[in-house]
DNA sequence: AATTCGGTCAACCGCAGTTGC
DNA sequence: GGCAACTGCGGTTGACCGAAT
């Protein structure tokens, strides 16, 4: 069962790209472009797979990437992403011109991590985390509840569950499968972050987006000192009243 | 000087999604 | 529509290196 292997694996190298491999890998791509990642290395003369040859033109070899440090600013950027759109890194790495998938994800969880633990902030949840457990389960009996009780309060970011991998940023684990594509609405009253993952839907009162609080920028909304780039009604060049999800697409 | 420990990051693996027949 | 080939993504591993003991 299962396919066969991408590449007959007994006739490969493996572990750390040579000197030459990198010469011969770079010189063919620049000679035929990318792509074809299967048949390229027979035919530029590496005894790699076609996948190892793809992660290191894309993590390492591409002359666009720009190497070095992450600025502050990149820092912040990629906490406000990973707040957004949870553990998908190729989406992050689009907005970060000249840095990967790869180097985002590692660097994720050497430095940012702990930068927000030192911060009191759960890198998972991005909540502050002494937060009372009980303020953080997402349930649909407890959204119910939470609907009626905030009906009147009229805050809280609301979630349109289409599908599973929507719900990687609200903590999957504590939701219901069988509410997928239900169309069902969440209210997590402390996660003001007004996303809609979902087709635009008009209808549904409940789907309304909910008014934002005035004054509290997605910064503050995290947990961040009002600083240069506390835009309380500006992130990444879009409202952050609505975002739409498809608008993050990349590559 | 030798050893241990922890941090970093390149690379691998397995799976899911996409495409073409 | 079903299947296989192929690509891309995210999680994990392990080699390497510097700091601490």
């Amino acid at each position: 069962m299962g396919r066969s292997p991408c590449c007959e694996k007994a006739h490969t190298n493996k572990g750390a790209w040579t000197k030459e491999e990198d010469d011969r890998l770079v010189a063919y791509i620049k000679a035929h472009g990318e792509g074809c990642w299967r048949s390229l290395p027979k035919a530029a003369g590496l005894l790699r797979c076609g996948k190892s040859c793809r992660l290191r033109w894309i993590n390492y070899l591409r002359p666009d990437l720009k190497r070095g440090n992450f600025t502050e600013e990149e820092d912040e950027l990629i906490i406000k992403l990973h707040s957004l759109l949870g553990n998908k890194w190729s989406l992050i790495a689009g907005r970060l011109p000249g840095r990967t998938d790869n180097e985002i994800k590692n660097y994720w969880n050497t430095h940012i991590r702990r930068k927000l633990l030192s911060r009191g902030i759960d890198p998972v949840t991005h909540r502050p985390i002494n937060e009372h457990a009980s303020n953080i389960t997402i349930s649909f009996e407890a959204a119910a509840a939470a609907a009626a009780a905030t009906a009147r309060e009229d805050k809280g970011a609301v979630f349109r569950l289409e599908e599973p991998k929507a719900a990687a940023a609200i903590g999957r684990d504590q939701m219901n499968p069988g509410d997928w594509g239900q169309g069902k609405a969440l209210k997590c009253p402390d996660l003001n972050l007004d996303l809609c993952i979902s087709p635009p839907c008009p209808e549904e009162p409940l789907m309304e987006p909910v008014k934002r609080e005035a004054g509290v920028c997605f910064s503050c909304s995290l947990g961040l000192p009002k600083s240069a780039d506390c835009k309380c009604s500006n992130f990444l060049g879009l409202r952050t009243a609505m975002l739409d999800f498809r608008s993050l697409e990349m590559k």
